[in-house]
DNA sequence: TATATCTGGTTGTTATTTGCAACCATATGC
DNA sequence: GCATATGGTTGCAAATAACAACCAGATATA
């Protein structure tokens, strides 16, 4: 993974279409997910960040180098003479909340392990979350091949999961 | 990214805790998720894949044996007499929709474009999806401090993202 | 039949990235 | 003054990725 895709023709799907390529440009790769996964358990200074993710020092700091830069990550100064910092999720980084949570709800139901499934709870009420799931305007779920996306002026390609078995 | 975790000492959260350790293992590299995002456009050829997405035949070919050995992708032999092959999603790779959709509407929020972002269709109604996002059981949207996990017997560390300033 | 082409790869050969360890600099504690 | 903790940076060996060439079976064309 290069983080910067090689930009020699941006073919037509590739960088032109899709938010998904541009959002993996900030935070697609490994170590960021996990980062931002350990920052939204709580955890914020360096040290720690290293310790428990058993991340190499110059890996860490280049990551949160770039996260700073694509405002995920803010970094504060709670230094009492100076010297402290730690790294918290800004709003947009929070907004992955989702996305984190949608994957592993992913990996919960589909991949097996030994560990009973991370059951979160509504703080207030105690009770566990729904699945995530994407919704039409009546807040009915939608699956793959329910759903088309806007192209203007073409044909509408579908996004089809599993459709006919003819060539392209 | 490697792919693999150095499986030194499984941290308190790393190993443990967390299926989207897992679910990355899987999925959670560059060309892996821009395949998944290209099958779900309908793309199932190996030549069309390379040319879409602009990747190295090898690691074409080493992405996409490890999602068919993953379960996301199976490959059915459509040759009329033998060597024609496609790679489609599987029910567990389809069910990433929601993940790449989470995704796909953070980059559209907080990463400027000069595209406007893809509105995505309930192809029976024509309607536009909602955004994806966390609900509890009411159906309320929840953010990241409203919610804490199941931690058995531990003081059950909550999900703050933006909380105290105190030390650790 | 001979040749060319298309699909679906594999095998090198470099260039980049990672992981490890050592080092540095400031601030604080003893 | 000396040791320790935090928050990094710098070198270096090893693993990965990208690029290109090659291969093999099946059609397609002459």
């Amino acid at each position: 993974m290069t983080l910067k895709k090689a930009p020699d023709s941006p073919s037509s799907l590739d960088e032109q279409c899709c938010a998904i390529t541009r959002a993996l440009a900030q935070i697609g790769d490994w170590w960021s997910l996990m980062i931002i996964r350990q920052a939204m358990h709580g955890t914020r200074r360096f040290s720690d960040f290293q310790q428990q993710l058993g991340i190499a020092r110059n890996i860490l700091g280049d990551r949160l180098k770039r996260l700073l830069a694509a405002e995920v990550l803010r970094k504060v100064d709670v230094g009492e003479h100076g010297t402290r910092f730690e790294y918290r999720l800004t709003e947009k980084g929070r907004d992955l909340f989702v996305v984190l949570t949608a994957l592993r709800q992913w990996g919960d139901r589909w991949i097996l392990a030994d560990q009973p499934p991370l059951v979160m709870r509504d703080r207030a009420t105690g009770r566990a979350v729904q699945p995530v799931q994407v919704l039409d305007a009546d807040g009915a779920p939608l699956r793959l091949h329910q759903v088309v996306v806007d192209e203007p002026s073409l044909p509408a390609p579908s996004l089809p999961g599993e459709a006919p078995t003819g060539t392209v």
